[in-house]
DNA sequence: AATGAATGAGGTTTCATTCAT
DNA sequence: AATGAATGAAACCTCATTCAT
């Protein structure tokens, strides 16, 4: 007797999930091109085969995480936009921001080192780009803000904003172990979310 | 009538360079591992067999161009060391480091990726750790200079600066297009070279 | 209220012939090596698995093919030993032969295609062997008819006789279009049909 | 010191013919599917990576055979057109095309394997077209052929004389151990090559 | 100092077949 | 009778590196 078609789609589902999960274990611990499908299958504990099954290949594992991770950042900035005043809007950006790197600092860390892909691999760069689009779009929300926090030259001044948080993040991807958070968010509170600032 | 032992080493520097030079813009211009061996001794115009007789293998070529970046990085800031007051120094650092970017963008993000690399790499790890390391060094002088500035707590100053100017750089690195340098160095200017800001 | 045994039999001959349809367009249309179970069990509306049920691999597919099609060659062949003029039974092989390609040019270059096999090709050439074997029996039933027209020397006019209309079926599976079927089938019965040739 | 360029170039060239003849010794052998990579390597005394040096992979050994066949198939026609007289043409033609297919027959064999590869194959259906094209223009010139022989309708006579050539070789390369060939030869000039036959 | 032919380890991918359900 | 998830062997291909010349 064959299982029902719901069985097999939650098993599929699982399972693509499931090798999923591995590949971003390794792509985060070891990279992309140091992880082979050897690797993902056995750290999944299925054939090299099945794996074929579910995803087109290496690349399309990449794709898949790489869309996860745009959903999330889709996600963060729409709960964002409900809250109702534009500072407490921007202080719930830092925190989240940079709370998120500091639990996780080498997952930051893989989607920054992608980002920085140069521009003539023609197999990630669309991977950059997809993840460097995003980024544009949430410093579009950001200019909002700054706009209605009655910015002088909100563009700009966001632009110098998102600098910093950016660099934030960065310095505790690198400096995971040594960097003391709160200062720091106490420092670019200061900066940004207080009216005197503008 | 045979070299000089002289000449011979001279010429030996002037191959490697060329080689190097040769590396150095394929790198860049697609990523380490896009890069064959092949790809490098074509566009330096040699043989494969050659350039292994120059470098012992595609890492080392990486390690020398690391070596050679690391080398610029220490030059800059022994430079700004002779600069007397400690306003002019972060001037100095802050406008070097921003027209640096500004003019090569993608070399940064070369280095950028490099130090983002997973920890687990265990082939390319090293260039990272040594890049992070050498901006770790620099970062001590800017403490220095944040003290001499009277800062009350230098340290996580010195910190957020060096957060917000990493920022920058990879902020420049990601939309070269559209960066308006000069806004943005003048709000850097603002907030940490005017003694008002302590 | 079970099926009966005939019924489930019955059942299962419907069931296995629609899969050696699906097999035999797919293998017609695209080739053997080009067609993979998965293609024939989709073909067939059915999953991998009972195709399994019903044929040992996609080898028994072809085998049962090759059978089927020499059971219609056979056929053919007992038909016109029913005729009872000699040029009568060639006029109908001849008739029979070219219409049968002419009809479904790729159904012969296929099983041609097959009969061409390379000799060590051990997966393949039992196939290749058994529709050859079938072939020279049609020659041997051929033999006779042109013993009986009184022909000189029967055997080497009947093989001139079979490639004259292999190499027609030949030429008309690889330009289908262009074949003017009757103006050639004029000329070859003129050639063997009529007395005068022996 | 380095081989000279002229040295290199006989080495390339020796090799891509060494790894050439292996490679039609196992297709002809084989078949181009039952024939792997590793194959062709080992029976050419060199590594698997070293034939990707020569060929791009197995389908462009396949192309370089069916180009140097065609070459040979031009080759013949263009002796064939240096000789006067018709008759003498179409004798040629016959006893080069039989004699060919008679020293070796699995040769031909693979040839007509190759054309009569189904139309939906994509990856082999080009070298079958190519073929194909080429015996087309042979049926050209063995048109000319018929109309200075005076036949009344040269066209279809020269399809009708294709056709039992064809077949001829067909039936050569199908039972290579008991073809009568003189007999046979003698029978197809008794037709076509004496003017009494139009 | 210089070449590029040659190697082989290591990766990716396909697919006929099996088997638990 | 029926499913399709799962396997694994065997194919393809790439490229850093070596070495005879």
């Amino acid at each position: 007797m064959p299982r029902t078609p719901q069985e097999n789609e939650r098993i599929r589902q699982l399972a693509k999930e499931s090798i999923l999960k591995a590949a971003m274990e390794l792509f985060i611990k070891q990279g992309y091109h140091a992880t082979s499908i050897s690797d993902i299958a056995e750290q999944a504990g299925i054939s090299k085969g099945l794996l074929y099954n579910y995803f087109k290949g290496k690349e399309e594992l990449l794709a898949t995480m790489v869309d996860a991770r745009v959903g999330e950042m889709v996600e963060v900035m729409n709960q964002a936009k409900t809250i109702e005043t534009p500072v407490e809007q921007l202080k719930h950006i830092i925190e989240g921001a940079i709370d998120n790197v500091y639990k996780k600092p080498e997952v930051f860390r893989f989607y920054l080192h992608l980002q920085t892909q140069p521009e003539a691999d023609h197999e990630l760069i669309k991977y950059s780009r997809f993840l460097i689009e995003e980024n544009a779009r949430q410093f579009e929300f950001q200019c909002e803000i700054f706009e209605k926090l009655g910015a002088k030259e909100a563009r700009k001044r966001s632009l110098y904003f998102s600098s910093t948080l950016q660099g934030i993040m960065l310095m505790i991807c690198t400096y995971p172990q040594q960097f003391p958070i709160q200062e720091i968010k106490k420092q670019i509170f200061d900066e940004f979310c207080n009216s005197l600032s503008f």
